[in-house]
DNA sequence: TTCGTGAATCGTCGATAAGCGATAGGGACC
DNA sequence: GGTCCCTATCGCTTATCGACGATTCACGAA
């Protein structure tokens, strides 16, 4: 198996995700409060595009819902999808999980102001 | 108004909790999965015990919705809650929000490898 | 143009979540 | 005991989620 001519994980030229705020962490949260899509992100660990098949097979559930899954990480900006030719292939979107970390070790941590909206 | 009597945050004498597979880190996400649920977390930044009552006046929502949202995060072991006589005090705690943050950025991170049941 | 393949969307269903008012329970205090 | 205060729980309605099969759509290849 071959990943030649698949394309990079980069986030370069995407839209900036949307700022911090309360109803942003609840969001991003919602996107990680099913044990399914906190599997695919753990297999997205390993960093190169994935294919909705893959997951599929990994998951053990029907491709309309993996492919619903997918739908609910891409709109929270956790993943992102690029089409190359018939077929769509997914990759983490690292810097958007990174600030959640940080929103809610400030969230948790006594000694930082945080002013949130 | 004085905080005399309260108990402390301290995590101390809590039982230990769950450890963090992909069904905890989903549990987890679904209690930070409510934008009412994180305010209310927001504000336990400053750590003293909170009462509901507080909480109720922080977040324009009735009573009762409150007392279920802290039931939800309580039921997530991200809060926990003291009796002091006729009212309840509430604190975080931070241990748990610590162990999901590092489990989000093993989720993410490329090099480390987790076992995730 | 037609066919095949991979993925998204639709339609439906049961289950779960979110919100509120009303009610119940548990102390403290008289 | 009775009363007040604070919080949890109940009962209800509406909204959203999760899952699936069926269908549609987009693309490349024949």
């Amino acid at each position: 198996m071959t990943f030649a001519p698949t394309p990079s994980c980069t986030e370069a030229g995407l839209p900036e995700p949307a700022p911090m705020t309360v109803a942003r962490i609840a969001e991003i949260g919602k996107a990680l409060a099913h044990p399914a899509r906190v599997r695919i992100v753990n297999l997205f660990r390993i960093c190169h595009p994935h294919k909705v098949q893959d997951i599929v097979e990994e998951c053990d559930l029907a491709q309309s819902t993996i492919s619903e899954h997918l739908r609910i990480l891409r709109e929270a900006d956790v993943v992102f999808a690029s089409r190359d030719g018939p077929r769509t292939w997914y990759c983490l979107r690292r810097s958007v999980l990174r600030e959640y970390v940080k929103a809610i070790e400030e969230l948790q941590s006594t000694d930082e102001l945080l002013l949130l909206a």
